[in-house]
DNA sequence: GTACATTTAATGTATGTACATATATTTGTC
DNA sequence: GACAAATATATGTACATACATTAAATGTAC
């Protein structure tokens, strides 16, 4: 089995916490490059294909630019941009909010919705990846430090 | 203690590894945003700056285009245009390969290293960011995980 | 109600990323 | 040695990201 150091031909690190950092970057990274060779051919990036999950998770209810910001893991990305090629391609609308016309609604279109059930297909699943190798504990163990990583300072 | 949950608004995942996929991915990006703060104000981008902990990593050593890749974390940026940016600044220096001419090397300068230096000063370490909430045993733990997860498939 | 600050989304600009293609050099085969 | 295949880097392009600024709508103080 390859270590991260052998991943990355770094012989050694400072310290255990230096090499679980470049560790937590790599894996997130390597998510990334599955999911995108899986959309490979799909005609849709994996920004444009996490903010159609959003909207659908929405289930029906409309969501703000700001909204949509909140839910997304690349916080500084540009939503606004990336609803612009959604709705560009029909995949979703977006109008402004009565209640506060600063505001613009998004919503997922019939399209989106089916587009995006066709891409769930070929999306491996976390669980598909990762629960032969991990029990459900040790998942939670896992999910349990994350969180307290994250929680301090 | 917020929970990744709570982080991004969703009230609930399918399940645990889902929850641990995003978790990882979500991790992964608030220390690309701390990382970001740190360096604000600094003049200089925060890829620019991992490539040229590579090079000083390197010790003098020069090290291919392809060779950066290899060791950087995001496998597909464009190594060549990073380096572009560095060599206008006069922080690393790049020549033609006298053994493979089809090489570039390329090296920190003087002024990089002393750049690096000041730099570093400002960006927190991992170790400051996690030693406080994971015992060295937790931290390896997590190491091992994470490599047996990029580990199947 | 007017003036001023705040909020929301869009836009401008520079940099970075993803992926295909081009160019130069080297390697292998005959 | 000639030539095809492989390799290393650079470049073209579309999209995404980071961050500042702008424009419109709303909230608040007076």
């Amino acid at each position: 089995m390859k270590s991260i150091g052998e991943e990355i031909q770094q012989a050694e690190f400072s310290d255990v916490y230096q090499e679980l950092g470049i560790n937590i970057l790599f894996t997130a990274a390597w998510f990334g490059d599955r999911n995108r060779a899986a959309l490979k051919n799909c005609d849709i990036s994996l920004p444009q294909y996490n903010v159609l999950r959003i909207l659908r998770g929405q289930k029906g209810k409309a969501i703000s630019i700001a909204g949509l910001c909140e839910r997304m893991i690349d916080k500084s990305s540009n939503a606004s941009r990336i609803v612009d090629k959604l709705e560009t391609r029909k995949l979703v609308l977006r109008r402004v909010c009565d209640k506060d016309r600063r505001q613009v609604d998004v919503v997922i279109t019939e399209k989106g919705t089916a587009l995006l059930e066709d891409l769930d297909k070929k999306v491996p699943t976390f669980k598909t990846i990762m629960s032969n190798q991990l029990s459900l504990k040790d998942a939670a163990a896992l999910n349990f430090a994350l969180d307290e990583i994250r929680n301090q300072k």
